[in-house]
DNA sequence: CGACACCTTGAAGAGGTTCAAGAAATGTGG
DNA sequence: CCACATTTCTTGAACCTCTTCAAGGTGTCG
């Protein structure tokens, strides 16, 4: 079957130019820039002038390393930056007051967190690192006083923000409407698409997160997303081995994702 | 019980400032102002110098008309602007290819609707009328334009996108978590706060949409609405009279919602 | 190597859906 | 303003999907 060749091929590494020397000035921040860094198409604007990158470096002030288990940062607390995952993957959780939880997203290289912040000045969910994870991080004051500046940025922060509306509609397209099957297929779609967008293979992938998580992101039961594993274990859909998947047959999870209209 | 009663009692109006002279040039758009606007306070950062107010009137463009069941936008339009209710209520909703859709929220005077179109600068979902409306139409090039000298709405923006983030979380937790009676429960809770901070009753409602838009919006078959309002009726919860809801006890209805560490 | 966390699978049960029929309200056109 | 068509809402009964409870297996980490 497929032991660690799935960890070997699917780690090919997005970036290698890390600067090594400053980081060993301070075990858990780091000052970087952005200029130079290979995931900024991911998280900068594109097509900027010489000079507005150079401005935009000052929106980084630090980079910071969280363990596995441990949170960037919690429900509650004072917010105060924006955080461009680096490396690293994670979850966000809101709660209710009676200990129910429900994993709001799953966020990888390049994309931004703590955009909950904004409207109270504090945290409304938790961000929590499912394998040790390195963040750049960015005060929003500043980023708020360089976009008045640049365009671009401006213009960036906006579509960040709206992008994740807009998924946030998927997610309740899938938990209003879905059927287990469905939201499980949905699920490693999207997953795969977006490590595949950042060099990662088409149909293999590592789960970071435990059955329980991907059960609370999809409103499901772990039992649920077991069994439902299973299920495409056995009509040849996928190979899964613990948190290993290969996805055998892409053009049948989709036909899954969208086979409402079948009957 | 409580026929006519509540229409009246609910229908206290919020505004009744409206220049009715420049009204009448334009049946379908009206040019007018936001700072003698009494919905002010949602819609626009508040504590602006008297220069930065006259500015933010060059925001609103136009006004615009829109007749119950008519579209706002729809999915796929190109994005321009964003959208300040001004009366009437909308709800939005996204589909899949296949026929199915999910209501993502229901919206009132005071809140802005468009803002999924940022980033992709096409809409990605419908917004409809639930009863005839008018909204302030405010394109969005105008707004960055604009936010980027008044830094007090700059950061309204933000928060207006952060906001609604958040309460997507919310749908989420409900979505992915609660039970029908609670969803309902908290359903209901939502709306009449919401109305509340309108002016309206904290107790009485006129439902604007029907069992099917709430079923889609909480991931619920309309039947199982019906029969959760029939319920929440024999419990002596709520009265219901089509979509005239009054609640009786809005402690019961918390306790519903919160409830699931009673085992 | 042993403790612990995580995953799988079975069987029974509950909550919500589906299908169906009828009642109530709403809107339309004469 | 009334009659009729249409939409919306309610309720029942059977069914199905997912959950719950339980037990055992697998993998991981100190």
């Amino acid at each position: 079957m497929f032991d660690t060749a799935v960890t070997s091929e699917a780690a090919k590494p997005l970036s290698s130019d890390l600067d090594f020397s400053t980081r060993r000035m301070n075990p858990q921040t780091i000052k970087v820039a952005c200029s130079n860094c290979n995931l900024r198409e991911l998280c900068m604007p594109m097509g900027l002038k010489p000079e507005e990158l150079e401005r935009i470096d000052e929106v980084v002030a630090v980079r910071r390393k969280v363990k596995r288990g441990a949170t960037l940062f919690r429900n509650g607390e004072k917010f105060t930056s924006l955080y461009a995952i680096r490396t690293g993957f994670f979850k966000t959780c809101v709660a209710t007051e009676d200990g129910r939880d429900q994993v709001t997203g799953f966020q990888m290289a390049g994309e931004i967190i703590g955009l909950d912040g904004i409207v109270q000045d504090h945290h409304t969910c938790d961000a929590v690192a499912l394998e040790d994870a390195e963040v750049c991080v960015m005060p929003f004051d500043r980023i708020e006083e360089l976009s008045r500046e640049v365009t671009a940025l401006q213009h960036h922060v906006h579509k960040i923000m709206s992008r994740e509306i807009v998924r946030e509609h998927g997610v309740m397209l899938l938990l209003g409407s879905m059927r287990a099957e469905e939201r499980l297929a949905a699920f490693l779609l999207n997953l795969v698409q977006r490590l595949h967008a950042r060099g990662f293979s088409q149909s293999e992938l590592v789960l970071r997160m435990t059955r329980e998580e991907i059960g609370s992101y999809l409103g499901l039961k772990l039992e649920t997303v077991s069994r439902t594993f299973s299920k495409f274990v056995d009509e040849n859909i996928v190979e899964v081995k613990q948190r290993h998947v290969r996805i055998l047959d892409t053009d049948a999870l989709k036909r899954i994702v969208n086979s409402q209209t079948c009957q």
